[in-house]
RNA sequence: GGGCCCGUAGCUCAGCCGGUCAGAGCGCACCCCUGAUAAGGGUGAGGUCGGCCGUUCGAUUCGGCCCGGGCCCA
């Protein structure tokens, strides 16, 4: 029993007030009655969901009922045939699904065909180490072999995710999705290539890559460990013989490596434009010192002391002082000029960017052939790329001096040959991390080698057309664009070719004579039929002859065995799938992947496209973030932050983890963890059960209750009037990729339109009134709009829960959300005027509700209907205001009473509403034991009804009666 | 190490071109209701707008540096 407040005169009106019932009053109420239910239990009802999609095959109804709509194609990226889902390709795919759904149920066709990218080292790594467990030696295998068990490898796990995929909700053509292991994949991808070869867009040239002297080949990234490895380092002078720096004549230049046998393929020495160096003259030496009195020597200030004291300088005088930009121009003595009447070309220094100042002398010495920089810098001054080592890691006859020793036996010699030149300034060791072999363990080496490259700067003019398409194509974010057209601007021609097993073949014939490469359509046509047939195995089982034809002859010509890059591959996407498929179009409306793929997908995608056809395959393209946890750290096993996704499934559900796609602002990186997802369990739930309140008040709903919205009270209009917004708020928001806004924006009305306010004040005429009162009439009209509206806009979303809910009102075989459009809302719905008045009305219920707080602090009041509040409205427009609507009603109370005058001293105000104030009171008269109101006629009425009950009730009993 | 990007209440997000209180929802606290009930309503407390230094009459909003984080290169 409540304690009565002290002071409180009027005896309260108690709940615990024993009522004498002559009849069942509640089944002359309409209480709310669904089957749907408050706890959702996704993990299990979302499979059954699932089931029943593909038993009515949901997918074909949706193609067969968007025919001849405008076309929307977002082409899908392929994710790699390897492992299951983590959480960047969930979200990936679930962003996908979110915006082909709503553009479908805008009026698109939005088909949408899933795919994936196959070849690559990584399964052929995957295989590799199967092989090894048990035993097998790959080189022994037929490469048709190894290639067919790469491909049943890339066949499981297609299957393993494409049902990963679709348990998260992703609508798509899973029946027949794309790969890049299709034969006429396979076939296309040729063709692709061969566009570049027969317009004269694909040169071989040489590259610098990981070499293996023990296994004789070269080596991926993937396949090289880094062990310490102790090495033997040397300075060594470089005599410049030419500069605009008079100062600079006579003197040499220091550089610094720890590969003493790459100095016979020297080209050049780098120096860092930003980076500060000093000529100095060496005054005296320790003995044994390789350094002379009186030399000149150029190198990074910085790096001077530990230069001179590794070197046995012990005094120097400083004789100049200059940036590294002041160097260009200069040109110095190769260190072993001379030896065997050899290397008797000039040794230019160039600017590098990769020069520091934390080792060595701030000079790098540069052989185009042995390293990545090296080569770069080559490649853009035109150095020579010389082929100064053999597969087996011995000299060639382009390192005069050395030819045929091992270039792991060639420090030694090397030195002495320097010495003996005086080019030697000081040598020491280094114990370093080391690239070695992951198979023989042997340390490897930088080597140029033949590959096959497309220009970017040729007669094409391929990177100008990348450049001008970016500009053409649209960016969402748009920071994508200019991050793209960096990386564009400055890479360097696009190597295409790698020395591996698992991939579509360059297949191309190389002129023995000539060198180059055969450029003949109809060769190409030959072996793309042939692919096309029984794939790109081809490539390694037919004669030869057999695609060169009768104008050939084999013995002329060598067969390439390199694959494609897989970059190359993906990027032929758009031409194999697109083109291809009758139901989809080129260009696709939409790419849409992580940013990642700035380097990845869409760059070579703009490339091969620009490359073949002019222009972007794309005329949008939208990147996302990368998931990461909820510190905002990326996501690893080590830390032991790794979240699953299909972890989160089996906990939570599929429906939030869409919902937690559409809460995050995906141009940035998104958090993931416990509290958000709590947060999002929040979310979903005070959605259900709105969709739940609307159920469960639409029971029996039928179409003569409608009610046209001119007839409706205000309150009513001002719903549909939001609806409205939200109407144009879908599009908007659609337009412009923007979930987070639409998707919080349908959230607060769910909970502040509707939920606080809506939904709150209409449950008396819902409940109580007559069956064919007009106000519940208007109020379940609204409430079968609002169903409407909300199943449609969610299920993009939410595709269960909308499912799930449209189902309990339309339980037809046959039916699904999914095949909805948005709903087209009348322009007459919308109501500024309405609205903004409803603003005001709004506010002066906030001052109600916070004066009948206090009462209800002070224990005065309990519930609302308990009080029957004065309102105090000095402005005449706000009594206007109000005119047509029912305070009471709006603020849940027994009564209300409008005064005009000015309130009373110690009035409840709100300091943001001014000119409104409340004076609480109790409202007078007795309990209808049937609605709660209290009113003064209750007191009169036998039965302890209000008129209103009274009327309701005793309809009810006479139907009763009658039936 | 380089390029690009990010850092607003516990969480997820708003805050246009610099100048009236830095807002919303959720969570949290307290209260109420018990005919949306493992629901619902009300009220309230939470922010050095990552840090420092500048530009300015004035900066969360401009510039620089630092710290933390991410992607891509090296």
């Amino acid at each position: 029993m409540r304690r009565r407040a002290p002071g409180a005169r009027r005896r309260r009106p108690s709940d615990r007030e024993p009522v004498r019932m002559s009849r069942d009053l509640r089944a002359t109420l309409f209480l709310p009655t669904t089957d749907f239910p408050m706890k959702a239990d996704l993990p299990v009802r979302e499979p059954r969901i699932l089931e029943r999609w593909q038993r009515l095959d949901l997918w074909a109804r949706l193609r067969e009922q968007a025919r001849g709509r405008p076309k929307f194609v977002l082409h899908d990226g392929p994710p790699y045939a390897n492992g299951h889902l983590h959480m960047g390709t969930a979200l990936n795919k679930i962003l996908k699904d979110v915006i082909n759904r709503s553009r479908q149920m805008l009026g698109f066709d939005a088909n949408y065909v899933p795919g994936w990218d196959c070849h690559g080292l990584p399964i052929e790594w995957q295989v590799e180490q199967d092989y090894r467990r048990k035993g097998r030696d790959k080189d022994a295998v037929p490469i048709v072999a190894f290639r067919a068990e790469c491909r049943a490898y890339a066949e499981h796990w297609i299957g393993v995710q494409s049902a990963e995929f679709q348990r998260l909700g992703v609508a798509g053509d899973w029946q027949r999705p794309y790969t890049t292991m299709a034969f006429e994949a396979e076939a296309g991808i040729f063709r692709e290539l061969a566009k570049f070869l027969l317009s004269g867009q694909l040169y071989r040239g040489k590259k610098s890559v990981m070499w293996s002297v023990v296994e004789k080949t070269a080596l991926a990234d993937a396949e090289v460990e880094y062990h310490d490895h102790t090495s033997t380092t040397i300075w060594v002078r470089f005599p410049i013989v030419a500069s605009p720096i008079a100062s600079l004549h006579g003197a040499s230049v220091v550089i610094w490596t720890t590969t003493p046998w790459t100095i016979p393929g020297n080209r050049a020495v780098a120096y860092g434009e930003r980076i500060a160096y000093r000529l100095i003259e060496v005054e005296t030496v320790r003995d044994g010192s390789l350094a002379r009195a009186g030399e000149r020597l150029l190198l990074a200030t910085e790096r001077l002391a530990e230069t001179a004291d590794t070197a046995g300088i012990l005094t120097f005088a400083t004789l100049d002082e200059l940036d590294g930009a002041a160097l260009a121009g200069s040109v110095c003595r190769h260190p072993l000029a001379g030896l065997e009447g050899a290397y008797g070309f000039p040794v230019p220094l160039l600017p590098g960017s990769f020069v520091t100042t934390e080792q060595g002398t701030g000079l790098v010495h540069v052989a185009p052939s042995h390293g990545e920089d090296d080569f770069e810098l080559g490649r853009k001054h035109g150095l020579e790329v010389p082929d100064t080592v053999a597969d087996d890691g011995t000299y060639t006859a382009a390192a005069p001096g050395f030819t045929g020793l091992h270039v792991f036996k060639a420090a030694e010699p090397v030195i002495a040959a320097l010495v003996e030149r005086g080019a030697l300034l000081a040598r020491g060791t280094l114990v370093h991390s080391y690239p070695h072999s992951w198979r023989s363990k042997a340390p490897l080496i930088f080597r140029a080698t033949d590959q096959w490259f497309i220009p970017m700067d040729g007669p094409s003019g391929l990177r100008a057309k990348a450049l001008a398409a970016i500009e053409a194509t649209r960016f969402v974010p748009a920071k994508g664009k200019n991050r793209l057209r960096g990386m564009i601007e400055t890479r360097p021609d696009w190597c295409i070719s790698r020395q591996r097993a698992w991939g579509v073949p360059i297949a191309v014939f190389v002129d023995k004579r000539t060198g180059e490469p055969l450029r003949d359509p109809e060769v190409c046509e030959r072996i793309a039929r042939a692919f096309e047939e029984e794939g790109a195995d081809a490539w390694w089982t037919r004669d030869p002859q057999e695609f060169l034809g009768d104008r050939y002859r084999k013995e002329d010509f060598e067969k390439v065995d390199d694959i494609l890059d897989v970059w190359f591959e993906s990027g032929s996407t758009h031409a194999i799938v697109l083109e291809r498929r009758a139901d989809l179009a080129w260009p696709a409306d939409l790419y849409l992947e992580g940013s990642d793929q700035h380097r990845g997908w869409f760059h070579s995608s703009l490339l091969e496209s620009c490359g073949t056809r002019g222009r972007a395959p794309y005329d949008c393209v939208l990147t996302h973030g990368f998931v990461v946890d909820a510190k905002g750290e990326k996501m690893s096993k080590s830390k032991g932050n790794v979240i699953s996704p299909l972890d989160l499934m089996k906990t939570h559900g599929a429906d939030i983890l869409r919902l937690w796609v559409v809460s995050a602002d995906y141009s940035e990186d998104i958090r993931i963890g416990k509290e958000i997802l709590e947060g999002l369990g929040e979310s979903y739930r005070r959605l259900r059960n709105t969709l739940r309140y609307l159920l469960a008040n639409l029971a029996g709903f039928r179409p003569e209750e409608r009610l046209e919205p001119a007839a409706m009270p205000e309150l009513e209009r001002w719903v549909l009037h939001r609806l409205h917004e939200l109407g144009r708020l879908v599009v908007e928001c659609n337009e412009s990729f923007d979930y987070v806004r639409l998707y919080g924006a349908i959230l607060n009305f769910c909970t502040v339109d509707l939920s606080a306010l809506y939904f709150d004040v209409r449950k008396d005429a819902l409940y109580c009134d007559a069956a064919d009162s007009p106000r519940r009439r208007a109020a379940r009209t609204v409430l079968d709009i609002l169903f409407d509206c909300l199943t449609a806009w969610l299920a993009p979303v939410l595709v269960f829960t909308a499912e799930e809910a449209w189902l309990a009102r339309h339980p037809g075989e046959g039916e699904s959300v999914h095949l909805r459009l948005f709903p087209e809302l009348p322009e007459s719905w919308r109501d500024p005027e309405l609205a903004a008045r409803w603003e005001r009305i709004r506010a002066i219920r906030r001052v109600i509700t916070g004066a009948l707080e206090i009462e209800r602090k002070e224990k005065r009041i309990g519930a609302s209907l308990q009080a029957a509040p004065v309102v105090y409205l000095p402005r005449p427009e706000d009594r206007a205001a109000l005119a047509g609507v029912d305070l009471a009603e709006l603020a849940i109370t027994s009564g209300i009473e409008i005064v005009a005058e000015p309130p009373p001293a110690g009035a409840f105000t709100l300091e943001d509403v001014p000119e409104v104030a409340v004076v609480p009171r109790l409202a007078a008269g007795s309990k209808c034991v049937r609605c709660w109101q209290i009113l003064p006629e209750v007191a009169s009425s036998p039965e302890s009804l209000c008129r209103r009950c009274t009327a309701v009730v005793e309809r009810h009993a006479a139907r009763a009666g009658a039936a």
